[in-house]
DNA sequence: TATTATTATATCGTTCACGATACAATCGCA
DNA sequence: TGCGATTGTATCGTGAACGATATAATAATA
């Protein structure tokens, strides 16, 4: 039995391809409820906690290219959930901040993280064990993004 | 400071997300000389453990739908790395079994993901905390995939 | 000041990922 | 046997995700 290290079941990449994809469609419905995908919900909790980020340090925040960043934020300005402006100081950045109807989905976002822990914690994973897999995470994620 | 719970910092999702890209780019150069991409390589691997599958078993195998699935098969089938075939006692399946080339790629990814671990392992994350990661999110795709 | 390098953003093309939908083959059961 | 329900696969359209590339503004330095 060769090559056990290809074995699906024996990869740490697999699960955590999967986990995030099962994730992203646990959260699907409530998002559709507010007319947002999910990495137009990363962005916007990037804006709820910053007023004004540039394009750039919005990418870095999130982990990802600006090339992805760019058309998603287009999108977002389109729906009219947020405003890109050049900064007038450096006209190289574009600086985002979130529009009324931005600001005011909030409030319902609170919900979601909330109604998907249930039947999640603690019933197949105690408070300690979230915590725990969170910072294997980070750990994980510190030495992949360098 | 309202909503904790929407801040990147105490969610469980983002990280996953984040480290599920972080890690597939990591993959890509080296599969890159394969020239696969990382689904293609996750199919690979099911295909290898398993001499014939119907493209609903492989979808079911990766929790990808079979919308999914059936694009990304075409595309290897034209790159000649398997070949998908009409089952005889069921007309509806489609079985899928690599080609020669496809199998001659495993001996080649059996070393990416040594590759990989070199410098996580046992720097940032200890073998043990591997397997207690690969064993957390089991029991989260386990819950999220039903 | 001129010119080279760097930074910030945008554009393009390919591959995923998935919901909605279509359609043919097979199954279940009266 | 007949026929409605189910199953398996495929197609289409939208939104990511990213490498490669382009372009403009700014910074660095000769």
């Amino acid at each position: 039995m060769p090559y056990d290290q290809l074995k699906l079941e024996n990869q740490l990449c697999f699960p955590l391809y999967a986990s995030s994809h099962l994730i992203v469609r646990r959260y699907k419905p409530y998002l559709d409820e507010l007319g947002i995908t999910y990495p137009q919900y990363l962005v916007l909790m990037v804006l709820w906690e910053h007023v004004s980020m540039s394009v750039n340090a919005i990418s870095k925040k999130l982990l990802l290219n600006t090339n992805t960043v760019t058309p998603l934020l287009k999108r977002m300005e389109a729906q009219g959930l947020l405003i890109r402006e050049r900064s007038k100081n450096d006209e190289r950045r574009v600086d985002v901040r979130l529009s009324k109807a931005g600001r005011a989905l909030e409030k319902k976002a609170a919900e979601i993280p909330v109604k998907l822990s249930k039947g999640l914690i603690p019933d197949v994973l105690s408070v300690e064990e979230i915590e725990q897999l969170k910072d294997l995470l980070k750990r994980l994620i510190g030495h992949l993004d360098k």
